[in-house]
DNA sequence: CTGAAAGCGCTTACAG
DNA sequence: CTGAAAGCGCTTACAG
């Protein structure tokens, strides 16, 4: 079924009256082929369409020039935003992607990633997922391990204990900090915190980066100000609604991502409460919802595009055998919109 | 690169004490293989984590059970809910997906179709691009007929005019008939038309479809009412402000997507047009944001769970060499949110 | 049931 | 510069 016409080197070859060598010197341009006969070879490859075939060349190269990618879910921006400009690094350098969403299964996430083994990619980008588990089970640690005997591997904003993987992350625990500095200085001295998943290092991370900085500023916050059900806007919306139901209430709150500040905002203004006037609101990854819901959500960004430069350039350095820094940081920066602004004492 | 380690059939096959043809055949389990050898094989298999070479199998076997996915922008929420479903019915069927970005570049696409075909995958989706212009080049169509001599394919939303493809589409015109009956309920009899681009066949047939339903229903509406600059939320601001700039305004347009809907209410509330109070809007594909986006966008819903299912379907029913219908039509429903309300005349 | 052989479509040392 | 040969790692008729 892979090709219909099935033509191939050698009836290129019979046909211009050369080797199939021959032919195959002119398709790679690496090796010089004489005047009458390059001409003629490449008038039939024009003539009969002829796309050599990549497997067969992987197979004897031993290389695939594919990469893959395996990520919880495309539909959330932070993903699909990461994704394009994986994409693109990776078109710059000859690859192609192999995109594997693995739906929030780690049984799907495990069978992509043998998968893709089999597929012989040249390496993969892990995204979410298990690598994200403050505490994954031994086995699936010992599923990532088994991997990496086969493939080089990088991990984007995650990484798992007991694994030896180089990781490319964005410095997101600046991001909480700068974000609790701009409430700090706009004069919130109570701040909440919204959204995530316990057991989830990147809420993990967030909750206990928040945590200390509260602390170091001797900022007031309660246990009950922290609340996580979840990444979605649904999410945002549940969350915010525990803290309308307290007797008291913080001024701010940091969310864990854009699509929970975009719930808890709807939620705020369901109950009569005005975003910024009556309660501050930050989200996280700066997806273009943060931009564009009203009133506009200030948000940390990831600088996505250095983000996956670095993934792609580690990646691809690992894929040639050179040494790679085992970790690489991405700075991270706030983008100053209208959902929080001074607060005014009483 | 591929394998550092390298293990094959053949390495196997000695430390078992059996031929490579045993091996190969406790892998793929069709034949029978006797009990002795087959425990010693399987443990070998464990021991070393062996994982088959895919791309040696797909060289013999002709198949390579990838599919390819070519699409302008995974970012806009549109064409991510589509390959999610998409995947997810691939993976069902047992292909691994190629998601190919074309960044609205019709040499990217291009690019990509060939390196497709040159990949051995067994089908290609195509989505947006080129199969929705609505007077392509001769070259784009050329591309895509020369594509066609060596894959199946299907294209979706789309077709091209002098290319015999199969195409699955959601039945888009009745998605705007539906929105202008329910305005037309409201008691709205001016409409507009925001969003989209001129010679962008999604968009050509949506206006053609809004000057003839609007004619039927003896609706008035001026062409000055059409404006369309392009798909972005900041198109859907530009189309906004340029209706707000006018003596005469409608009191309800339709908007060529979510994202356009979403600008223009923005730049309406901006000006101090209420929606719906003042006026009403639609938008179309309702994807998350329809739902999520104050006041809530009533929006065209491309079921696209059934859109997926034929689309594979009848690419995987080609790969077989089976018949299929020309062209399959997927109904579209009508999602009411508080974007519009009945008009009150003056 | 099982092994030896051929073949999938390429590429690259190896000799000329 | 160019051809014959070997090999990439599998699978499946083909004989036993």
């Amino acid at each position: 079924m892979m090709k219909k016409d099935g033509v191939t080197i050698y009836q290129i070859a019979k046909e211009a009256n050369v080797s199939p060598a021959t032919v195959s010197r002119v398709l790679t341009g690496k090796t010089n082929v004489r005047e009458p006969a390059k001409s003629r070879v490449q008038a039939l490859i024009n003539k009969y369409n002829f796309k050599p075939n990549v497997m067969a060349r992987s197979l004897y190269l031993k290389q695939s020039k594919m990469l893959g990618i395996i990520l919880p879910d495309i539909d959330h921006p932070f993903y699909s935003m990461i994704v394009k400009e994986l994409e693109r690094q990776a078109l710059e350098k000859g690859y192609t992607c192999l995109l594997c969403n693995s739906m929030q299964s780690f049984s799907i996430e495990q069978n992509y990633l043998e998968n893709l083994i089999s597929r012989q990619v040249d390496g993969i980008v892990f995204l979410g997922g298990r690598i994200n588990q403050t505490h994954p089970t031994e086995e699936l640690v010992n599923g990532m391990n088994e991997a990496l005997q086969h493939v080089p591997m990088v991990l984007v904003n995650g990484k798992m204990e007991g694994v030896e993987a180089h990781t490319v992350r964005t410095d997101e625990a600046n991001g909480v900090r700068r974000l609790i500095d701009l409430l700090y200085n706009h004069g919130h001295q109570t701040i909440g915190l919204l959204g995530g998943e316990v057991g989830v290092s990147s809420t993990d991370e967030k909750v206990s980066v928040f945590r200390e900085t509260m602390e170091q500023k001797g900022l007031t916050f309660k246990e009950r100000w922290i609340h996580s059900s979840g990444y979605s806007i649904e999410a945002g919306e549940r969350d915010a609604m525990h803290l309308i139901h307290l007797d008291e209430r913080p001024t701010a709150v940091l969310c864990i991502n854009d699509f929970v500040a975009i719930g808890a905002m709807k939620m705020f203004k369901k109950f009569g409460l005005k975003v910024p006037g009556d309660i501050s609101v930050t989200g996280f990854d700066d997806t273009y919802l943060a931009e564009h819901f009203p009133p506009g959500v200030t948000s940390v960004n990831h600088n996505y595009r250095k983000l996956a430069k670095k993934t792609i350039e580690t990646l691809v350095g690992l894929i040639h055998s050179e040494d790679q820094v085992k970790e690489s940081v991405i700075p991270t920066y706030v983008t100053v919109r209208h959902s929080c602004e001074e607060w005014q004492h009483d």
